[in-house]
DNA sequence: TGAGAGACATAGGATTACGATGTCACTATC
DNA sequence: GATAGTGACATCGTAATCCTATGTCTCTCA
């Protein structure tokens, strides 16, 4: 996977991850990965600043929690209502450039 | 329009727009501004050394000439053979990332 | 001759993904 | 019960890349 194509999509791709209901790092990562066969793989240093650089701007909100398993507390997170805006406005915002994409390299 | 989400492809966006015919910068800005109504305009500092970077990676050829209503030179290029690899090579890593993207968005 | 336009060029800053590394709490094994 | 292993969270430093700002050069036109 071209590192690039990532870049800008990331967050809406969190946002859009976490959406459903509340998940933490190691299950986003797993979802990410399922629901593309393995195109996605994010690596550590890539999805835990992702994940306080969105809550710093107060798009996500995260509380630890325990697993019915045991084991470490784990951070939940889930959107806010300013996170649901922002999902939203990136979807219109994605799809507007790949209609611009698709415009110059011609939909085949 | 999100500069992040330029990022990774604009090298296939300049190599597309060069394809079909030998052209220089400033109408490289014209036609991608046109084809897409505007939702594209490339800055200088965007396009001039993204151009030196396929260059120097051998995918695209410039070679100064006169424009027939006169003025400086302007730098025309052309698709090499490894560029016309390299084009493809993108469209196809294009596509598999807006795939990867339609399974965890959801097309709608 | 001087002002302006068009094309090309590049340095510096900002953002962002990622490799490397570290910590912590719990689990399993010997 | 000491030791090694695992899963989750965290952060530093690096590399890549788009863009703002600035500059130069050539030609045209007033």
């Amino acid at each position: 996977m071209n590192a690039n194509l990532l870049k800008g999509n990331l967050d809406l791709i969190l946002l859009a991850i976490i959406e459903p209901s509340p998940i933490y790092g190691g299950e986003i990562t797993r979802e990410a990965s399922e629901r593309t066969n393995g195109y996605f793989d994010f690596k550590e240093g890539t999805l835990y600043p992702a994940l306080h650089r969105l809550e710093k701007s107060g798009f996500i909100k995260g509380s630890f929690q325990y697993l019915p398993r045991g084991g470490s507390p784990v951070k939940f997170y889930e959107l806010t209502e300013s996170g649901k805006k922002e999902l939203s406005d990136k979807r219109r915002e994605q799809q507007a450039f790949d209609q611009a994409m698709s415009a110059l390299l011609g939909k085949s």
